[in-house]
DNA sequence: TTAGTTTTAGTCAAATTGACTATAACTACC
DNA sequence: GGTAGTTATAGTCAATTTGACTAAAACTAA
């Protein structure tokens, strides 16, 4: 429809078109300490504008999404997996944001727990980055990245977010690793506890991690429901 | 363009349309009570779908704006001011908000100070409403002044918005006023001074208020920059 | 001058937070 | 099998913050 040679009064009367991006957020161990840091997949763009440069999953917004489902499906295509937690993030809508074509992309954030299969979904244009050293990206997405992550961080202050990033069940100790990761601080262990256990949505079990070399801490599990987003009000 | 009695494969080839709208906030004197009360402009929709109909002023994005540039004007053209604070609230982008035809609209809210000019702009298709009156609005905007107010509340707690809802000199019982009214419950006039006295964005002026049949209370001003949102991140 | 009003400062106990100590319970190694 | 190493877990204590409340200050209206 609007081809990218159309002359420039027909990209003019063109409305701007429409994209969904997705910045998708997994735990991995870090390769120098083996703690978990934050990471994320880009895919290598394969034309103009920005060709051969690294950029966030995305895609145009099909006639018979939702904008959500748009988002859900970008990420299990470029990933393989199913978002744990996937929020809208913001609407970027500069009019320099792309040198070709005004578009308006609508980015969504996710969280998901790493398996095997993200790692098998990795090709020559579809790469995870440690979301502290990423490089120069395509478009505006280096300051889209930026913000998600300060999103993400105050997600994890106030809202409760880090057990996305975990399984369904996991110990204390590991949600201090994400707070740790994603905040960039220590946090006193006893006191960081204190705190969680203090909160009714941390249920607490019966199980007990086996394999440490130390005392196998309890594993316990989230029982609350994420938020109060316009596209998460009604689900049960 | 894309006309409305295009038919219907022409409607699925077309990209969703794309439009701004604006939650504006005002504080006025409740005819009752005569406390400050939360109020918003609507306008009447003078065609279908939902024609008579109460609705969030908005209207297409058009090529030479950013997406706040587009929220800005539209606020300036149905109230005539100017935003004390503006921020993107949340593309709504479901697939059945309107009947005729997919539009995703990306909605602002925002604060503005009231003037006899906000009071001048009514007319016989754009009349401001009680934020907890409004009846049965257009399409899906009951739901999205909804959220504008969860947010409103939300910012209000922990953010720095109160202030743009009053003039540069205030009282901190007006202060309180706008905190009464917005988060609908009584607060204890002592404590609420003891923190805003502690927060250091609001500097003590040496005016004070004269006029009212009780000791004339001090003037302050907020110094704070508001947000740091994507559009608002290098505001000087 | 007095009553009525809101502003403003202050007290005190309860709850929360931050820094820290000590014990429990496991594994690994000698 | 005992002992060192490690993390889990409970608890203490002072500093800070919060909520409920008292009371004086400073104006207007009568």
């Amino acid at each position: 429809m609007y081809s990218t040679s159309a002359n420039v009064s027909e990209r003019q009367a063109a409305p701007p078109s429409l994209a969904i991006s997705t910045v998708i957020f997994a735990l991995r161990p870090s390769e120098s300490s083996g703690r978990p840091t934050l990471w994320l997949p880009l895919v290598r763009r394969i034309r103009e504008p920005f060709k051969g440069m690294w950029a966030l999953p995305g895609g145009p917004l099909t006639h018979s999404e939702s904008l959500q489902d748009a988002a859900s499906r970008n990420l299990r295509e470029t990933t393989g997996l199913a978002p744990s937690y996937l929020e809208q993030l913001y609407a970027f809508g500069g009019l320099h944001r792309s040198p070709t074509q005004r578009v308006v992309s609508i980015v969504y954030w996710a969280l998901v727990q790493p398996t095997e299969a993200a790692l098998a979904d990795e090709s020559e244009n579809v790469k995870w980055f440690r979301a502290d050293r990423l490089g120069d990206l395509a478009f505006d997405h280096n300051a889209i990245v930026d913000y998600a992550l300060w999103r993400l961080r105050n997600k994890l202050a106030y809202g409760s977010v880090a057990y996305h990033l975990l399984g369904e069940y996991f110990t204390l100790a590991q949600v201090r690793e994400v707070y740790e990761a994603v905040l960039d601080r220590q946090l006193d262990p006893a006191n960081f506890r204190r705190q969680l256990k203090a909160t009714p949505e941390i249920e607490e079990t019966n199980e007990f991690l086996q394999g440490g070399k130390h005392r196998p801490p309890r594993l316990y599990r989230f029982t609350g429901r994420p938020g109060l987003d316009p596209d998460n009000r009604s689900t049960p």
